[in-house]
DNA sequence: AGCACGCCGACT
DNA sequence: GTCGGCGTGCTC
């Protein structure tokens, strides 16, 4: 008998664990593992995930397993180990470790149906009004209906109705019709002459196939030659001459395109030095990991499209990880003209559907590189022979909801698994990687020098408090403010970047300092100028602009900070011939309007580009040759252990943007603080003296890389309850824990309220620890029921990189 | 997570 | 009595 040991579709921590199944003997040769499969489970139907395949239980009673949802299996043998590691080392239920890793639209959906079995006459008039003359009907509309549960519960019991579970999966793969004749060749010649005469189109269309002898045609493209529609093509079809094959074809979003194809370039030295250890790695299938360090165009992505071609000429696989920010056209364009149509893309601005069917050729085997943000690491190739992590440092690797992990981590264990070299490739590595490598833990391969010869620009560092006392009250220095201009005359380009976090548009009050504030949240609602209404941007409170301050009843309350929309205004003002484009959220929402505005850039029809984040990566324009930050230290007063290390990376990759070409470029970094050290040494380009000193500063603060760190984050509605318990998981941690392990709090969670919960954190500091994870297991299962229960949240983040 | 079962108070 | 509230325990 075959048993399949399954992993079910509900995440509770009763459940997250196998339960057994008997696959009927009509499935025998169906059902793999990795498979979806639908099962009985308690009254209900759900989805599961097939873990094993075994022939003998401990359980007398097996159902069977109903149907399965794929015919191919959705998780490949090595990813189902991947997901029960994700699950088993940052804590979360398999069945989620497992959804993280596929497509939302594979994701199983549910819909309960109550079917009338006895004749309409037969039931009682309330229940005869519910079903309406229909013989099924969605659930949901027992509430509409004031109906007792317990009528219904009766009509049940006496046999007169029945409920049905459905499981569904959202998937939907686009069909397109081809027409292909339905007999060999000499037959439909014969057939041919049987065509009555005044069918002109019929035989025209038979004569189609018989010219060229052509075996499949669009039907689009069939009925548009031939100038005719389905009404002619429907007898033939009848007849048996012609057949119809439904294909399926993917929606690419990238297929009207066309990619200019480049091929390799000449290697630098520095570049061939460098190239060499992955190279060897791939040829000799031995795993390693490397940290790629090099300085912005340095030509880091020409060693990872050389790297690539090296491994798909082994008949390998490549996966690259790029930002979800970075993932612009240009980065696709780069991968796209090498390799062409071997190259999926899979990111968030593709819809649904798009997503899917790009994951679809990858589990095909039709596509040999997948180019894509976190979750392509997930890519379901089963011959991988590289992993590629750009732009290593952002923190959007990590991902910040459940299930925890970082992508990094898992391209590590599936190097392991496929004996194969791991790049991570940075500008500014983050701390814990430059020194794994400092350490041997990670190849260091080094790029100091930029291609084509080009210097790294020039930074002016302007102080803004000296602004101040020289009477400039705008937002620009003065400095910049020529500089601009010098741009404008000589028709080249400037660049410039906002902090948004640094600049969020609160609402003061002149006289006595009130702010307002989330009701729910603790934090300043944000003024937004188009329908002048504040909003909180963690639980999307809003409520109207008050025109009297609340707390002194003063008029003068108003909104401070600043936006990317003021910035451009100000701008204008003071350069009204400059051309502005500013990209942020507002403008960049719509579909496609990303592309179109860097395309407008790149043509010189814009002088300047204003923007946030977004433009301070991977924008690579000839004549952009002046970049300004408005304010470099915003990102320094967060609370954040990493504040250095952020501001350090964001004005060396927004540096970079300047002077990459032939046009030298120059910088114009505005500070309040400009002597702090992150900014002093990222305008030098030193990431070595900046590396040591931010190393001395966490040594001595004991913060990672000298340390690990773990958050736990307590959450419940009331206050003094969400304190006891945080205070009794912190007591059991100092109890179960070893004693150098330091651990802090409980602490109110920076965000102290979020939708009218309470959240308290404990922070555990530790070096080494191996029996942590038991613990948190153990702390899990002490506090089970007051989850489940008491709507209490406890949530665990181990490595965090938001302490919110 | 659902869902059934069972115990209890509140009502026709 | 019976209806419906909620706590408890189970799902191969």
């Amino acid at each position: 008998m075959k048993i399949a040991r399954i992993i079910v579709d509900v995440p509770s921590s009763q459940t997250n664990r196998l339960f057994d199944y008997k696959v009927p003997e009509r499935l025998e040769d169906v059902v793999q593992i990795g498979m979806r499969v639908i099962i009985p489970f308690g009254p209900r139907k759900i989805m599961g995930f097939v873990l094993e395949l075994t022939s003998d239980s401990n359980v007398d009673k097996l159902k069977n397993i109903q149907d399965v949802m794929d015919l191919t299996p959705v998780l490949t043998p090595e990813l189902v180990e991947v997901g029960k590691w994700i699950a088993e080392t940052t804590l979360c239920f398999y069945v989620s470790a497992f959804q993280a890793m596929l497509p939302q639209v594979l994701k199983a959906k549910y819909e309960k149906e109550l079917w009338l079995l006895a004749e309409p006459e037969e039931l009682t008039p309330s229940l005869e009004q519910l079903f309406g003359g229909r013989g099924v009907i969605p659930y949901e509309e027992l509430k509409e209906h004031n109906l007792s549960y317990s009528a219904i519960q009766k009509g049940i019991q006496e046999g007169l109705m029945e409920v049905h579970y459905n499981v569904n999966s959202k998937e939907t793969k686009k069909k397109e019709t081809y027409i292909t004749p339905g007999v060999p060749i000499e037959q439909l010649e014969e057939m041919y002459v049987d065509i009555p005469s005044q069918a002109k189109k019929q035989k025209q269309i038979i004569s189609y196939f018989l010219e060229k002898e052509r075996e499949e045609v669009r039907q689009k493209d069939l009925l548009g030659t031939l100038a005719t529609t389905r009404a002619s093509l429907k007898p033939l079809l009848d007849k048996g001459l012609l057949k119809e094959v439904h294909k399926e074809v993917y929606r690419d979003p990238y297929q009207n395109r066309e990619y200019e194809p480049t091929t390799p370039f000449a290697l630098t030295d520095e570049q061939s030095a460098a190239i060499s250890p992955i190279h060897k790695s791939i040829s000799t299938k031995q795993h390693e990991p490397f940290l790629l360090h090099g300085v912005t165009g340095s030509g880091k992505t020409e060693i990872y499209l050389q790297s690539i071609q090296h491994v798909l000429n082994n008949g390998r696989e490549a996966i690259v990880l790029v930002p979800e920010i970075a993932l612009t056209p240009q980065m696709v364009e780069r991968f796209k003209g090498r390799f062409g149509s071997r190259v999926a893309v899979l990111h968030s601005a593709l819809s649904a559907g798009e997503k899917y069917d790009e994951w679809r050729k990858v589990q095909r085997k039709e596509v040999q590189v997948v180019v894509g943000a976190r979750s392509a690491i997930f890519a379901p190739f089963e011959n991988i022979g590289i992993i590629i992590i750009d732009e290593e440092h952002e923190s959007s690797y990590k991902q910040e909801d459940y299930p925890r992990y970082h992508a990094r981590d898992v391209a590590i264990r599936r190097g392991e698994y496929h004996q194969c070299p791991i790049v991570l490739g940075s500008a500014t590595p983050t701390l814990e990687s430059f020194a794994r490598a400092k350490k041997g833990v990670y190849t260091l391969l080094s790029l100091h020098k930029r291609m084509n010869e080009a210097s790294m620009p020039e930074v002016e560092r302007v102080d803004m408090r000296e602004e101040l006392h020289a009477g400039n009250r705008s937002m620009f220095s003065r400095s910049l403010y020529d500089k601009m201009q010098e741009r404008l005359q000589k028709g080249e380009q400037t660049v410039l970047f906002l902090n948004r976090r640094g600049y969020s548009t609160f609402v003061m009050c002149r006289d006595c300092g009130h702010v307002m504030e989330c009701p729910h949240c603790d934090i300043a609602l944000t003024y937004h100028r188009r329908n002048e209404r504040l909003k909180c941007h963690y639980c999307s409170y809003e409520e109207g602009m008050p025109d009297k301050c609340p707390s002194c009843e003063s008029d003068s309350i108003r909104f401070f900070g600043t936006g990317t929309q003021k910035v451009e205004e100000s701008l204008q003002h003071m350069l009204p011939e400059a051309r502005i484009i500013r990209m942020d959220v507002d403008t960049t929402r719509r579909k496609g309007a990303h592309e179109r505005l860097l395309t407008k850039f790149g043509n010189q029809e814009a002088d300047i580009l204003l923007g946030t984040q977004m433009i301070a990566k991977g924008l690579d324009f000839p004549n952009v040759t002046l970049v300004g930050v408005l304010a470099a230290d915003s990102l320094l007063h967060l609370p954040d252990f990493r504040s250095s290390e952020k501001t350090f990376q964001l004005l060396t990759q927004v540096s970079g943007r300047a002077g990459r070409h032939k046009l030298p470029g120059e910088v114009v970094v505005q500070s309040y603080t400009p002597e702090h050290y992150s900014i002093d040494l990222a305008s030098q380009y030193d990431y070595e003296s900046f590396f040591q000193k931010e190393m001395n500063m966490r040594k001595m603060f004991q913060y990672p890389p000298y340390y690990f760190l773990t958050l736990l984050t307590v959450s419940h509605p009331n206050h003094l309850y969400t304190m006891d318990v945080t205070q009794k998981m912190s007591q059991f941690l100092r109890e179960q824990l070893s004693e150098r392990s330091v651990i802090l709090g409980p602490t109110p969670s920076p965000l102290t309220r979020i939708k009218d919960r309470y959240r308290y954190q404990v922070m555990i500091k530790y070096r080494n620890e191996p029996m942590l994870i038991k613990v948190m297991n153990r702390l899990f299962q002490l506090y089970e029921d007051d989850v489940q229960n008491k709507d209490l949240q406890v949530t665990i983040d181990f490595q965090p990189y938001q302490m919110m």
